[in-house]
RNA sequence: GGGCGAGUGGCGGAAUUGGUAUACGCGAUGGACUUAAAAUCCAUUGGCCUUUAAAGCCUUGAGGGUUCGAGUCCCUCCUCGCCCACCA
């Protein structure tokens, strides 16, 4: 037999596989179901490096190990190919966003088959088709219908670069997550989705799901829920009041001042005549300053004084109203009641101005007070005495009898803005009639369809360019008939990929978006793979639609992603992330050209380390990986030119034993998703294969069949290249990927004796073979029988010994 | 500042419930094969330690504790990574 070549055989495998179609997963299926699924990739220009590709080895090494486990399998895959990355793509290198869609596309698939992964592509699915987005359509008319889809003029985080408007949570720390320049506030009239209807549902569930606390802990986070009451300040000498809202109602009597947001309406009203130049200057100083600067930790506090003064509702007391920019407007009702003695930033704040100081609770170890958090009530009237949390309930009664407050919950996360002002996304299927005003398409004049045009350069007037478009924008009106304008602005990416995962239960249904039956079958989703920069994006809106489409009685779950696994980046051999733009990536198709095959570059990826850790490629590493398949092709072709012959039954033995305990633990490995440490195994039973060889020279038809065999099916998910073409090779009928898993038996993997550590003191001082069947006692006379055990126990009495069945002895002198 | 996670050889990393620390791989060194190289195969490879051997001692970020026994459990501290960050 010739040497290892991966390029002798791997693509005729990829051609074999499609043409066999082993991976298409059946709809009606008797066996247990698990849908498997990678997060679709952005087609974007830069081709897939091996960081990408270690997230598809894994969730393909699951896909394979759960099918030869006897499950029915979906592990299906698709293109995210709306939005930014695509349209600025096309724009950069001067082609239509289309075609550069159908070129990256088709490098991608290419990519992604040349690793063997084996992916059911009759399911293949891409947002762009208009077949897919007339349900991205259909489902924003659904929001639409269950009052979850509204238009709103206001301020918005705008990107100058991209051009368009983003949703709050595409906003990273005054940062557009795309092209990473700073964003800025502008006016406009837009599409929003209600999220914020389902903040409590999105909070609580998360509790039961199986993913990883930082990603739970992210969206608790996002969502941001807190517990409060809204109380209203009267204006002193004016029958305006202003409303606050705090976590700290107890706190109430150590209000000392008001702060309200620069840009709260009510500014103009508060500022006092002597105060006015002040004011005006504050806000404007105010408005210039960039995100980025008015986000900055560890900034000073500024603030004016309005010239105006509140009414404590509880104290009377005259308190003075300040306008500064750490109060934020979006949040809450844009002002605060100040608690300097219970709140830093208030502390601060008071410290900076000289504004009054007064501690409302006090605990024994309370110091100044100014760090206390819980304890009893002080100085606050009638509720002297009471413990904080009490007064908590007690204050917010109080105020609600005086119709001055009421028990509020807040939560930072906002409605989600889905209107993009650019070219390259689902059209919304709205129009406007100058009768009938906002009007939605009916869903039989879906889809509304993205048309071709030339130029798809955004404006940056905040209007998408599909409104130069004619032919697009003038339609008529579904309700009366008469002339009507479409909606020109395009759905952001991210409802694209809101239920992508459920078009894959059904992927050609042109009546449904999915039959609700396949969707029951398959979904949820039962091992989600994927980074974890999506954790407040797409895992938040995906989640969201799955809430509504189970309201809509669309599907019988509530979550999404039963599962879900954030793997480990890999890094460029210096340590940085890889990317185009550092020139340090490494892609798959060089390795795989230069002659170390695409198993390699899979055995690598699972080998480097803990799935769900970041390691640095190394090039060294892969070399080891190659050698290690090579071993493997030399012991199987080995084995299939032996001649037959005899062998001793204690080699014989031995072959069964370190089959049978190594498939127990390669089995127990890919349970466990420990990858590196099934690779370890292999390795080391390859190791021994070579040693019982050079003991006693391979004979066929005996011990070693099984063995063999074993071999190649352990690592048939890890390397499906080399052993579907090594177990052809053997004889075999159809593709190792649909075999039985093999079993091992219990009985097998025991051993007879074991070597017994002796310890005198904690110390290891002896090592000796000892039968499993011996008594304690017969160990211990073993132990103590030994010269060296002897020497170091020197006579001294024993006073303890410890026995570990099977595994040690510790005697203490 | 808050949350989550992690610190083990020259390097990536391994270690079921506390029970032989350093599996497996890389790198390195020596050897076999070869005219030579590559490839392959074999051996060695935590530190004190410098040629070998024996013996000993030390070693899982630092310090303490519990225990017959701690990488693993508890306390204090240090460092690094990621996420969030003036959310009242």
């Amino acid at each position: 037999m010739n040497r290892y070549n991966p390029k002798n055989f791997e693509s005729k495998w990829q051609a074999e596989w499609d043409k066999s179609g082993i991976y298409k997963a059946q709809d009606n299926s008797l066996k247990p179901k698990k849908y498997i699924l990678e997060y679709f990739p952005y087609p974007s220009g830069a081709a897939m490096h091996v960081g990408h590709v270690r997230n598809y080895a894994i969730g393909d090494a699951m896909a394979r190990f759960n099918r030869m486990q006897g499950f029915e399998v979906l592990h299906p895959m698709g293109w995210d190919a709306f939005g930014l990355p695509a349209e600025n793509y096309a724009i950069k290198n001067k082609v239509s966003p289309a075609v550069a869609i159908e070129q990256n596309t088709k490098r991608f698939k290419a990519q992604l088959n040349q690793m063997g992964f084996g992916y059911d592509w009759s399911r293949e699915i891409n947002s762009t088709d208009p077949k897919y987005y007339k349900w991205t359509q259909w489902f924003f008319l659904l929001l639409y219908k269950r009052g979850l889809a509204y238009q709103q003029e206001s301020l918005q985080w705008w990107c100058p670069v991209d051009k368009t408007v983003l949703a709050n949570e595409q906003v990273e720390a005054g940062l557009c997550w795309r092209c990473g320049n700073q964003v800025e506030k502008k006016s406009l009239k837009q599409w929003f989705f209600k999220i914020t209807d389902y903040a409590d549902r999105l909070l609580n569930d998360l509790d039961d799901l199986n993913w990883s606390e930082a990603i739970k802990s992210m969206q608790r986070n996002w969502i941001g829920k807190s517990k409060g009451a809204l109380i209203d300040f009267k204006i002193d000498g004016s029958s305006q009041k202003i409303q606050v809202f705090t976590t700290r109602p107890d706190t109430i009597f150590g209000a000392t001042f008001l702060v309200v947001a620069p840009e709260h309406q009510i500014v103009n009203l508060i500022t006092a005549d002597s105060q006015k130049t002040a004011v005006e200057k504050y806000v404007k100083d105010t408005q210039a300053k960039s995100e980025i600067e008015r986000q900055e930790t560890g900034r000073e506090k500024t603030g004016v004084f309005s010239g105006t003064y509140a009414i404590n509702p509880l104290s009377n007391e005259k308190v003075p109203i300040w306008i500064a920019d750490y109060v934020l407007a979006g949040y809450g009702t844009g002002a605060i009641m100040a608690v300097p003695a219970h709140d830093e930033r208030d502390f601060e704040f008071a410290t900076k101005f000289n504004l009054e100081i007064k501690q409302v609770i006090s605990n024994d170890d309370s110091g100044d007070g100014f760090t206390v958090n819980e304890g009893g009530m002080v100085s606050s009237g009638e509720f002297n005495g009471l413990d904080s949390a009490q007064a908590r309930e007690k204050i917010v009664q109080k105020l609600a009898e005086l119709g001055l407050g009421v028990e509020k919950v807040n939560y930072k996360m906002r409605d989600w803005l889905i209107s993009r002002q650019r070219y390259w996304g689902a059209p919304i299927p709205i129009v406007y009639c100058s009768k009938d005003g906002v009007v939605p398409l009916d869903e039989k004049d879906l889809p509304v369809l993205l048309p071709e045009i030339e130029s798809i350069e955004p404006s940056g007037d905040g209007r998408s360019p599909l409104v130069n478009v004619e032919s697009f924008v003038n339609t008529t009106c579904p309700k009366c008939g008469g002339s009507a304008k479409r909606e020109t602005d395009t759905m952001d990416g991210f409802a694209c990929s809101s239920w992508y995962f459920l078009r894959f239960a059904d992927p050609n249904n042109d009546k449904m978006p999915f039959d609700k039956s396949k969707a029951d079958y398959w979904l949820p989703v039962d091992e989600y793979i994927g980074g974890a920069e999506h954790a407040v994006m797409h895992l938040l809106y995906a989640r969201f639609w799955t809430k509504v489409m189970y309201d809509e009685g669309l599907i019988d779950f509530t979550e999404p992603f039963t599962t879900l696994r954030n793997q480990g980046m890999i890094l460029a051999p210096d340590g940085n992330k890889m990317s185009k733009s550092k020139g340090n990536t490494i892609e798959p198709d060089g390795l795989i050209e230069s002659g170390y095959g695409a198993d390699s570059i899979r055995v690598m990826e699972l080998f480097i380390g803990p799935w769900n850790q970041a390691s640095n490629w190394s090039v060294d590493g892969l070399g080891g990986s190659y050698r290690f398949l090579q071993r493997v092709w030399k012991i199987t072709s080995q084995y299939i030119e032996a001649v037959d012959g005899d062998l001793s039954s204690s080699s014989a033995q031995r072959l069964k034993k370190i089959e049978h305990k190594t498939i127990k633990k390669v089995t127990r490995d890919l349970e466990n998703l420990s990858f590196n440490t099934a690779v370890a195994t292999l390795m080391e039973f390859v190791n021994d294969l070579y040693k019982i060889k050079e003991e006693s020279p391979i004979v066929k038809k005996t011990a070693w069949d099984d063995v063999i065999v074993s071999l190649l099916k352990l690592l048939a998910p890890i390397a499906p290249y080399i052993t579907e073409e090594l177990w052809h090779l053997m004889g075999k009928e159809d593709s190792i990927h649909l075999q039985a898993w093999s079993v091992f038996d219990e009985s097998l993997t025991q051993d007879d004796d074991f070597e017994l550590v002796i310890q005198i003191n904690g110390k290891v001082r002896q090592q000796l073979r000892a039968l499993n069947s011996l008594s304690q006692k017969e160990l211990i006379d073993l132990a103590l029988n030994d010269d060296k055990v002897k020497k170091y126990i020197n006579q001294n009495p024993v006073k303890k010994t410890i026995v570990v069945p099977g595994k040690l002895i510790n005697f203490v002198v």
